[in-house]
RNA sequence: GCUCGGAUGGUGGAAUUGGUAGACACGUUGGACUUAAAAUCCAAUGACCAUUGCGGUCGUGCGGGUUCAAGUCCCGCUCCGAGUACCA
């Protein structure tokens, strides 16, 4: 019997789907575990080796913890709605439900291949109608909720219309657009039913407004701000600019404090809750209103220094400020516009790229500081953004470098408030450790005292009052695509009109073409059946919309966060046609128990779906206020790239030691044409791209040697590694293992596939010790105290190490037990069954297969994990090291039994400890049981 | 700039609470078996010095400190990575 890993995979993975091995059941006298992966999208390359790393990881546990005896929800699916299979559409014509699932049939073999315990009967596709469905309900309850900042909480949106019709806004606390007018009950009772809407739009937790958004011309599309990356579209590449339209946003800026406060109970890595905390950017500070002279008008500036004050020269406004066309003197007006219409015209990347020059223009008004009453300057600068706080800055030159750059810029003058501090050169901007001169009421005070104080003063005196800002932005919700969830809406006018729940799902209508429309509309704009029917309850033709009853629908769709923002949910009742999710299963699994996924969603999908999970718990649909209570993120496996070096406009190839002073160009080439002492293959090479059959290969040795860089994984650095031929040369259980082998699950780290061969070589040399020559060498002697000993150290270590989720040192654990009982040559049943246990997570076909062969009629999967048994690896003895000043000198044998002062007479005894000693009587004897003798000398 | 991580042999990485640094693996070298190769097994492998025999010195990015004892704790740097970026 040999080690024939395809065979036994190949076995163990029909045996597992026929019995269906890993389903998860809703009811169960075992306590629940549910660990998740972030489900892939399936693009067109199908997977490399980096994508399961992750997976393998939470298999492990997963299969870890059915040992440990908890029924186990291990689910997978695809998030199947996004770009590439739109744009695949769009160049071949062929819809992209087909591409999707070609993709999707892919990737369930490739990742059937690698042996994973996945409930497959619960899985979820965003695209599929019957989860989408589910994805627009969701969309729908936003929509019929708003954020009740009394109640702290969302609240349905007739609780709002209630108190309008009795009271009006006056009183009521809610999370709204700032430009929402105030009204009494009667005005609201007298408003046209249009108008009512229209204001509630304002409340809604998804609304339509006009907004400024991020237009990506080459997409044809809107992206949200974490789908932007360096001013150009993460997907792409492409450059973006800003546009008003009218979208589909979520109040997401609602819940800022709770997404910051709920993220402390979170045990998630601190990197990714920092991140989120920078995201969201809670700062605290004062609003603080400046009288323009001569004028009714007040500017609101925001500040997180309000204790500068007293070192206020000038004040800057965002230059799409809407009160600079009030307030501007007749004889700046023209400089003013030009200005404006300079700045206009620039795209968000030049203003990106160009923060050094300092651009603004002054607006001839003036306003007045509310304790000096002297006049400040009112300039327009590009620095200040309309986005953020007010849109409106106080200067202070000598406390903030920025300001201080523009007022020396445009020769504005410089007050210092500090004491002893020279603001000559630069702002001194440091809060601590410093106090305040030219300052008033607040000379003499620090930092903390001087805001405390002033905000006091200016709320006594209703100047400002203190104040606290957000640097996370409502989340824009529309998409110009064909491929993602319909939004449930039609519209009666410019009035949007939710689509009763009964109605779901919407489906996607045919199109012809998946671009926009000859006029502009998103590509739903081709669809001939995309009305909505109020009578007949329907989708109908849109040639129909003359008819009274019939309203055109909805032409955006939802964005690619949408759907993966509560699949975790439906993971636990997949199957329900009637509710999002059972009361049950909801009550029953809770919540994810450990999120496994990569750390570059965290202010993307992370934050979103903790939203979404929020305003469902505060709907009453689930009782979790956060899904995922403990979140791993594992690193990257980043691919060694390999270069050759093209002389500068030629189609010679210089090998990498001859490139000297040359003017070179690395082009990648394909990693599989490489050997392991980075020669290249030139005759491979050649047949892999017509391209190089003309060119010259100048050796070194007679070897062309590459260049190596590490980067990242993909198809276009040619330095992709596919699992499939890992699994063919090696099987799926040495990739699994070799893949938690290279290092910390969290860290980042280069594949090789040199290193293979020891996790190889691990898993041959444990089937050594069941069969040799076609001999089985398992016996049911009772084992040696030496091999009961092996066994139990190794059940400490593994059980342990999987707890803290260091698999590495886990493999290196197997690797030393096996070593071990090869020495010792122990082939006993009693040793070698525990270790198929516990060794079964990681390489689970291997032990499957060598659990059948010891005479067990069922699988390993749920049999109990081992237990550790200190007694079996009890000493009696043990070899202490002996240092003096902390050198180690010596080792001495001594028993485990004695106690310190034994321990220290046994040793002042030794022969050598005196000699060392030489007469002088030792100052200190340290003794750690177990572990360590120092002497002090 | 700010925030958060890192830095250990030729390489990936161990060292969980301060207690024999370099486990385990790759690679390299030498050997056994073999006609040969593959496979397998054995030995050596941080650096330097001493090797007929023990052995010794230095070593966890750099400079200090605390301690009987520091990869680990404290202070000050250097470099690398990630996130974010006119956020007032």
């Amino acid at each position: 019997m040999d080690y024939n890993f395809l065979k036994i995979e190949k076995k163990w993975q029909n045996f597992w789907s026929t019995h269906k091995t890993f389903k998860a059941h809703d009811q169960s006298e075992k306590s629940k575990y549910y660990v998740l992966d972030m489900f892939p999208y399936p693009s067109g390359a199908g997977l490399h080796v980096g994508h399961p790393l992750g997976y393998i990881a939470s298999d492990i546990i997963a299969r870890f913890k059915r040992h440990s005896g908890f029924n186990v929800l291990h689910p997978q699916g695809f998030d199947s709605f996004g770009l590439p299979a739109e744009q695949y559409a769009i160049q071949t014509g062929q819809h992209p439900s087909k591409t999707t699932t070609t993709n999707i049939n892919r990737y369930r073999q490739q990742l059937d291949r690698m042996g994973f315990s996945f409930d497959w009967d619960r899985e979820v596709r965003t695209s599929d109608p019957n989860y989408y469905r589910w994805t627009q309900w969701i969309f729908l309850k936003l929509f019929d909720a708003y954020y009740d900042l009394q109640a702290n909480k969302a609240l349905p949106i007739f609780e709002l219309i209630n108190r309008f019709e009795k009271e009006g806004n006056l009183n009521v606390q809610a999370h709204c657009d700032k430009d929402t007018p105030l009204f009494d009950a009667h005005q609201w009772n007298a408003y046209e039913s249009d108008k009512q809407q229209k204001i509630l739009l304002f409340y809604r937790l998804t609304y339509l407004s006009e907004t400024q958004v991020n237009w990506c011309p080459a997409l044809g599309t809107v992206l949200a701000n974490d789908e932007i990356v360096n001013g150009v579209s993460e997907r792409g590449g492409h450059p973006v600019t800003k546009k008003k339209m009218r979208q589909w946003s979520m109040r997401i800026s609602a819940y800022a404090d709770r997404l910051l406060n709920d993220l402390d109970e979170l045990d998630w890595p601190d990197s990714l809750k920092e991140m989120q905390r920078n995201w969201i950017g809670k700062s605290r500070g004062a609003s603080i209103y400046f009288q323009i002279e001569n004028s009714s008008e007040t500017i609101k500036v925001y500040t997180t220094r309000p204790d500068t004050i007293f070192g206020v020269t000038f004040m800057t406004l965002a230059p799409e400020h809407q009160l600079i066309k009030k307030i501007t003197s007749v004889d700046q007006q023209k400089a003013v516009a030009d200005y404006i219409a300079r700045i206009a015209h620039k795209s968000d990347r030049e203003r990106q790229s160009d923060v050094k020059t300092i651009s603004g223009v002054f607006t001839g008004a003036y306003a007045l500081h509310p304790f000096t009453g002297l006049p400040i300057p009112i300039w327009i600068g590009e620095y200040v953004l309309s986005g953020y706080g007010t849109g409106a800055v106080m200067g202070v030159p000598c406390g903030d470098q920025r300001d201080f750059d523009f007022a020396n810029h445009f020769n504005l003058s410089i007050i210092n408030i500090f004491d002893g501090v020279d603001v000559s050169k630069a702002a001194f901007s440091e809060k601590e450790n410093i106090k305040l001169i030219h300052s008033d009421f607040l000379n003499g005070l620090d930092y903390k005292a001087a805001v405390e104080k002033v905000i006091a003063e200016l709320e006594l005196k209703n100047y400002g009052i203190g104040s606290v800002n957000f640097r996370l932005r409502d989340a824009v919700f529309s998409r110009q695509r064909y491929w993602g969830e319909p939004i449930p809406i039609y519209f009666k006018g410019d009035i949007p009109v939710p689509l009763n729940e009964q109605y779901l799902p919407l489906k996607l209508p045919e199109v012809e073409k998946y671009i926009p429309t000859e006029d502009g509309k998103p590509p739903l704009g081709n669809a001939k059946e995309w009305a909505w029917d109020e009578i007949n309850e329907e989708v109908v033709s849109i040639d129909r919309i003359d008819y009274r009853s019939v309203f055109p629908l909805e032409l955006n769709t939802m964005p690619g966060w949408a759907g993966s923002s509560w699949y975790f949910n439906r993971y636990m009742d997949s199957q329900n046609q009637m509710q999002w999710l059972s009361d049950d299963a909801m009550e029953y699994w809770k919540e994810v128990d450990l999120y496994m996924g990569g750390s570059e969603h965290a202010t993307g999908h992370l934050l979103y779906s903790r939203f979404w999970q929020k305003v469902l718990f505060d709907l009453g649909y689930t009782n979790s206020k956060e899904y995922a209570k403990k979140l791993v993120n594992q690193g990257m496996i980043l691919g060694n790239s390999a270069f050759i070096y093209r002389k500068k406009g030629t189609l010679t190839f210089l090998s990498k030691g001859l490139i000297g002073k040359y003017e070179v160009e690395p082009i990648h080439v394909e990693v599989g044409l490489i050997n392991s002492q980075d020669e290249l293959d030139l005759e491979a090479v050649k047949i892999w791209q017509k391209d190089f059959q003309q060119a010259e290969f100048i050796l070194e040795n007679g070897k062309y040697i590459v260049g190596r860089e590490v980067e990242k994984m993909s198809k276009s650095k040619y330095n992709v590694i596919n699992p499939d031929e890992i699994c063919d040369k090696y099987g799926a259980d040495t990739l699994r293992m070799y893949e938690m082998f290279l290092g910390p699950i969290e860290q980042d780290k280069p594949w090789n596939t040199a290193g293979i061969s020891g996790v190889h070589n691990f898993l041959k040399k444990f089937w050594r010790l069941f069969y040799q020559n076609d001999h089985c060498l398992v016996t049911e002697d009772s084992p040696s105290a030496e091999s009961m000993k092996v066994l139990h150290q190794t059940i400490k270590k593994i059980t342990d190490d999987i707890e803290r989720l260091s698999f590495n040192t886990c493999v290196s654990t197997f690797m030393i037990c096996i070593n071990e009982l090869t020495t010792l040559k122990c082939s006993n049943k009693t040793v070698l069954e525990p270790i198929l246990i516990l060794l079964s997570p990681f390489a689970p076909h291997f032990c499957e297969e060598l659990w059948q062969q010891l005479g067990h009629p069922k699988s390993i999967e749920f049999e109990p994990f081992p237990v550790f048994d200190p007694s079996k690896v009890e000493e009696t003895t043990k070899e202490y090291p002996v240092s003096f000043n902390g050198k180690m000198r010596f080792k001495i044998k001594l028993s485990l039994e004695m106690g310190v002062e034994e321990i220290k007479q046994a040793v002042m005894k030794e022969q050598r400890t005196l000699d060392q000693i030489q007469g002088s009587r030792p100052k200190k004897i340290i003794v750690v049981p177990g572990k360590i003798i120092n002497i002090v000398i």
